[in-house]
RNA sequence: CGGGGCGUAGCGCAGUCUGGUUAGCGCGUCUGGUUUGGGACCAGAAGGUCGGGAGUUCGAAUCUCCCCGCCCCGACCA
């Protein structure tokens, strides 16, 4: 392509707006431009860009064996209403409706797909022997989001990439899964990011039925727990938290004492009041299991995590005490709950027995305890000491001696054991050898393309511009004239692009009647791994100027034969990504 | 949806507090010329519902009220 020809709208500033690297970049170098808060424009660069990560998803999607189908971005909200997620997905879910014949047709914008590739399955697969299948597509995907934000990264529409493997059993569906699991790795490091395969939170279905792909970046709205001696990586929600040693010698155990704190409720606050540190706090949360009331007890400065506490207490469901609730199990005003006397199950945080006059809510307004200590002024169950909380930086590691570290990633992948919730709602069901009939057990499994762009962008880049891989530059060299007005340049610049073009290569020539300035900054900005100048300056002695974007120093490369030179060099760089 | 910020030419901004010629500056764009190895120079030109509406005033980018949009923090994000 000939820059002259195309739309490249480079800008020497940022727009007013855009804070994180890839949004900047990605608007500076004009790969995209925004239409609305969540909705971009993909101009040409960032089109390609998109075309080349959407193609290695394809390939490997292929080499894992799934099928490839398209299903309508239009879906009848009456499949939604079969399985319940009208609800669920509430205001993410854009519906809107239709008129048809005088009626109006409810219809939703499909926020992912396993309604409609059920529905599908349920139509065509009834045996075993069609099984195991697993159909994907890429697809735009709509969900509202109530505050887009961090440019291509959280969007209303964005293009995802969702598979959904279907198998006659148990041991099938995690042959499936680790399919896809292997493919992810193969994507995301075809796509040259370095990623995290992290444990997430899996559901009712438990085990290792859910991971998620991330990529570590500061700008990241995803938390992973990370130990970097063992290697060990979870989301937040999902990351175990390892034991601590015993009760703190040499602490004396002080006397329980009532002291006031007068409208004060908060950790916070409390720990301004009495001078302590929230960790010498204990934070007493009052829960509702399957509507029996129970108290959760946490180091002051750490935060409860719930899906630990349902299945630790093994509930089905899980809330937080409504306040008369709370009221009534404390017998004071919310934010005065504490362990001692209450009459409802306790249920502590394994880090409760490291800790020695603890303070604690009183159970009374206005007033706190100090010099609480675990045994003698309350006594959970031996039972019911759990891990019921958050991991928290610099955490003992839960696998080796290590220490966790909370780090910031970008989700770029997600894949899930479902089971077979969506194919019971659904009617999917297959006929077994011996004439059973049973539901198909399903997994699902998402990329987020664009994300695959922005993520590289977060954590490829540097003062001048984006560093694409050679697998997702949208074009793979650029050639850049540095006077075009110069017969003998324009015309080798001109000879060398067709040559290149005829070597298959993606290249770029920057036909621009620019001043070299110009176009060099241009070149950085963009990206494009391999620059080829024809100059003045070398061209008297017959050779060309190449230089790579990740390096500092350009070499001289002789005119003659430097077609195949230069497609030699690119090739060699492709197989850095296959 | 709660808190904060912003909205003036394609982009970045000044001017708004303290109302008063024809609304400026840089970049970009166009014309002509000189240039040509890291965002050139000279001369000229085009480009504005000052986010929108209502109000106050002799007079509003500037003051008041309402609305809209965008960004950030939080809540939310099967």
């Amino acid at each position: 392509m000939r820059w002259s020809q195309t739309l490249i709208p480079t800008m020497k500033e940022s727009p007013e707006g855009a804070e994180i690297p890839s949004h900047v970049l990605m608007l500076r170098a004009g790969l995209i431009h925004q239409v609305m808060a969540g909705a971009y424009n993909y101009l040409p660069l960032g089109l390609r860009a998109l075309k080349k990560a959407e193609r290695i998803v394809r390939e490997e999607m292929d080499r894992a064996g799934a099928i490839e189908v398209l299903m309508p971005a239009i879906t009848p909200l009456s499949l939604w209403e079969r399985t319940g997620r009208v609800t669920a997905f509430g205001n993410v879910l854009i519906q809107f409706k239709v008129s048809r014949a005088g009626k109006h047709v409810p219809m939703a914008l499909g926020p992912t797909h396993e309604e409609v590739v059920t529905d599908l399955v349920s139509r065509f697969v009834s045996s075993y022997r069609q099984l195991p299948i697993t159909l994907y597509q890429i697809q735009t995907k709509f969900r509202n989001e109530e505050r887009p934000r961090f440019g291509v990264l959280r969007t209303s529409e964005f293009l995802m990439k969702d598979a959904y493997s279907f198998d006659a059993s148990v041991e099938g569906l995690s042959a499936s899964y680790q399919k896809m699991y292997d493919a992810y790795c193969r994507v995301f490091s075809r796509a040259g990011l370095a990623y995290l395969a992290v444990e997430a939170e899996s559901g009712p279905i438990g085990g290792d039925a859910s991971h998620e792909f991330m990529v570590l970046a500061d700008n990241g709205e995803d938390v992973v727990v990370h130990c970097a001696s063992c290697g060990y990586a979870a989301n937040l929600e999902r990351a175990e938290t390892g034991k601590r040693g015993g009760r703190k010698s040499g602490e004396a155990a002080q006397a329980l004492t009532l002291v006031d704190t007068p409208q004060v409720g908060s950790i916070e606050q409390v720990s301004k009041l009495l001078h302590c540190k929230p960790e010498q706090m204990v934070k007493t949360l009052i829960y509702l299991a399957d509507g029996q009331p129970l108290a959760v007890l946490v180091r002051g400065d750490h935060d409860v995590n719930e899906n630990k506490v349902r299945r630790a207490v093994g509930a089905k469901q899980l809330e937080l005490a409504p306040v008369d609730v709370i009221e009534k199990v404390t017998k004071a005003p919310v934010g005065f709950a504490g362990p001692v006397g209450l009459s409802v199950p306790l249920w502590a945080d394994h880090d409760l027995a490291a800790m020695a006059n603890m303070i604690v809510g009183a159970n009374q307004a206005d007033k706190h305890y100090t010099g609480c200590n675990l045994g003698r002024d309350f006594a959970p169950a031996v039972e019911h000491f759990a891990d019921v909380r958050n991991a928290a930086d610099g955490d003992p590691c839960p696998r080796c001696s290590g220490k966790v570290d909370l780090r910031h990633a970008i989700e770029v992948g997600h894949v899930f054991k479902l089971g077979t919730k969506y194919s019971t709602a659904l009617g999917a069901k297959f006929l077994d050898d011996k004439e059973q009939q049973h539901d198909v057990i399903m997994g699902c499994y998402g990329i987020g393309v664009n994300r695959i762009l922005a993520a590289l962008i977060e954590t490829s880049h540097d003062e001048n511009g984006i560093r694409w891989p050679m697998s997702l530059a949208p074009y793979e060299v650029i050639l850049s004239p540095l006077n075009v007005a110069q017969e003998d340049v324009m015309q080798a610049a001109t000879k060398l692009y067709d040559e290149l073009l005829a070597e298959g290569i993606d290249v770029l020539l920057d036909d621009r009647d620019q001043r070299p300035g110009v176009k060099f900054k241009d070149a950085d900005l963009i990206g494009i791994p391999l620059r080829v100048v024809v100059g003045g300056r070398s061209l008297k002695d017959g050779n060309l100027e190449i230089k790579w974007r990740h390096e500092g120093q350009a070499s001289h490369l002789p005119l003659a034969g430097a077609a195949r030179k230069i497609a030699e060099m690119v090739t060699a760089e492709r197989k850095k990504y296959v």
